[in-house]
Order: C-alpha cells, then sequence, then structure tokens
DNA sequence: AATGCCTCCCGTCAGGTCCA
DNA sequence: TGGACCTGACGGGAGGCATT
C-alpha cells in the first residue's frame, strides 16, 4: 500500500478561501441560499455560518473520499499485479504439460 | 529563461442515497 | 421528507519536464 499522506495544508487552500469561501450571498450559494426564499427569515450572519460550516465538512468528506478510492484502487493494482503473475506461471507450467506430452 | 504540456491535488457544486 | 453524507465532475493552482 503506498499511500502517500501528504495531505498537509498546501497553497490551494488559501487560495480559495480567498476566491470562493467570502462568496457574497447574492452569487446564489447551493441550498443555503435559495432556503430563506420560503423559510422564515434569517440574518445573513447565520446563513454565512451555516455555509461555511457546510463547505468546511464538504471539504473534509471530499479528501476522506479521494483518500478511500487512492486506497481502492492501490489494491486494485495489486490484485492485477499478483494475477497477471499468477497467469504467467499457469501459462507457463501448461507450456510444459504440453511439451510433456507431446513429445510422447 | 520562457513556454507548453502533463500530472497531481484541492475546493466546490450537484445529484444521489440513507436514515431518523 | 429534510438533513447529513458520499462521490463524480469541473475548474484551477502548482510542480516537474521537455522543447525552443
Amino acid at each position: 500500500m503506498a499511500v502517500t499522506g501528504d495531505d498537509t495544508e498546501t497553497a490551494a487552500t488559501g487560495d480559495m478561501s480567498a476566491y470562493q469561501l467570502h462568496t457574497p450571498a447574492s452569487s446564489l450559494p447551493q441550498g443555503v441560499g435559495m432556503a430563506h426564499l420560503h423559510g422564515p427569515q434569517k440574518p445573513p450572519e447565520v446563513i454565512t455560518q451555516k455555509r461555511e460550516l457546510r463547505l468546511m465538512k464538504n471539504r473534509e468528506a471530499a479528501k476522506a473520499c479521494r483518500q478511500r478510492k487512492k486506497s481502492y484502487m492501490s489494491c486494485l493494482e495489486a490484485s492485477v499485479a499478483r494475477l497477471e503473475e499468477e497467469n504467467k506461471k499457469l501459462r507457463a507450467r501448461l507450456q510444459c504439460f504440453q511439451n510433456t506430452y507431446s513429445l510422447q
């Protein structure tokens, strides 16, 4: 399992926070932005807090999801390698049998 | 050094699934 | 049925490498 654990903070995190994390409510954030159209009015700071919490959770979920996928792919690749090796051995063995019995 | 291409990683969005 | 969670898709930044 050669999973590189380099999930440290990178430059991207800082960039994105400046770019989209503080998007004004007028830019229609998913779900939360529309919610106040139907329900009781909530102060903007509550909406922003909710949005930021949701983004943070989703950020972590995405990280975990990618890590799981990476591990899964590694396992899959290991299986492929093992099966290819096994196949090679079986073919060699078959060839050996064929040689043995065709000579008689 | 400048440029283009590729790969990796990230954050976000949208849509699906699950569960109380 | 609404909220929480999961994940594919998308766009963008960063680093490495070859070419000019």
